[in-house]
DNA sequence: GTCCAGGCCAGAC
DNA sequence: GTCTGGCCTGGA
């Protein structure tokens, strides 16, 4: 029995969600729901398609739970607050293909995650794949981030258990700073190790970025990184990652040449305009799903 | 062994 | 401004 269900959701599937290159902390259970941690909290999140019901078990507020807060800070990171279906058929009026690429992950939503967990963990993303960017994010959650106090006793620490979740943070900009990047050698981040420290240390003399020119100015921060966090962090829907899987689908859908990044930028601007960051999540869906 | 994975930096032009 | 080589690591 769920501690939360949320009645009439349409546009939602949580392995698009959370399979769509956008977060890293999720695993998906046998039942088809996805547990994960979102800076403190722990939850397992579930959908019943025929009810239109979202089913949210939050392991952490067992015991001394404030249903409604919980219920508020889910809805906003699930983003339910938003709707997909007007989004969908804007973007698939003018251009068959995305439409398409829309029908594969028709599910989609951009979650709205922490700023500075989303700079961490994009900074280790890059030239890397996603079984070893999870591995690191997990591994540097228990070398430097902490406990997460579980107020519901044995009944949650059980679930979790059989989870085999490990209930801890991310560290903030503050401890990473403090870090040497010998600290760091267990969490195997390679040559990002240094790039993390420094984005700690970068934060913490300037606070967060509000844009993409501010992220940019982080080390260890091109492009591509840039767009994701301004994406996936300060929620701004304009950004438009272009990784190798957007390469890809450019190229099959579109006819671009892979190396055409500009051409890309650019086609996506005139074509998706304000959505084209949702534009490639369905995009990198598609092409990863093939 | 080689190649590649959701790139970035530094240095060369 | 644009292009290239080198880079940590782990799995195919």
């Amino acid at each position: 029995m769920s501690d939360i269900i949320i009645e009439n959701v349409k546009d939602f599937n949580p392995d698009h969600i959370f399979d769509c290159g956008q977060c890293f902390r999720w695993r998906r259970e046998a039942d088809g729901s996805w547990t994960g941690i979102a800076g403190k909290r722990i939850a397992n999140i579930g959908y019943v398609p025929g009810l239109k019901e979202v089913h949210i078990n939050e392991l952490d507020k067992k015991g001394s739970r404030d249903l409604k807060e919980s219920e508020e800070f889910w809805r906003n990171y699930l983003d339910l607050n938003r709707d997909y279906g007007k989004i969908k058929r804007s973007l698939s009026k003018k251009d068959p293909l995305m439409k398409e690429a829309i029908a594969s992950g028709e599910g989609i939503r951009i979650l709205n995650q922490d700023l500075w967990e989303t700079i961490i963990s994009f900074i280790i993303s890059q030239n890397n794949n996603i079984p070893r960017i999870k591995g690191c994010i997990e591994r540097l959650s228990e070398v430097a981030g902490e406990n997460i106090p579980l107020t519901g006793g044995k009944r949650a620490g059980k679930e979790l258990e059989d989870l085999g979740l490990n209930p801890r943070t991310l560290p903030g900009p503050k401890k990473l700073a403090s870090m040497r990047e010998e600290d760091l050698k267990e969490v195997r981040l390679g040559y990002r190790a240094k790039y993390l420290i420094k984005a700690g240390e970068e934060i913490l003399e300037r606070g967060l970025p509000n844009n993409y020119e501010e992220v940019l100015a982080l080390t260890g921060v091109g492009p591509k990184v840039a767009n994701c966090i301004g994406l996936f962090g300060l929620h701004n829907e304009a950004s438009f990652p272009i990784d190798v899987w957007v390469k890809r689908v450019m190229k099959e859908l579109y006819g671009f040449d892979e190396g055409d990044v500009k051409g890309m930028a650019e086609f996506a601007e005139k074509n998706f305009g304000k959505l084209s960051g949702i534009a490639q999540q369905y995009l990198f869906y598609y092409i990863r799903e093939k």
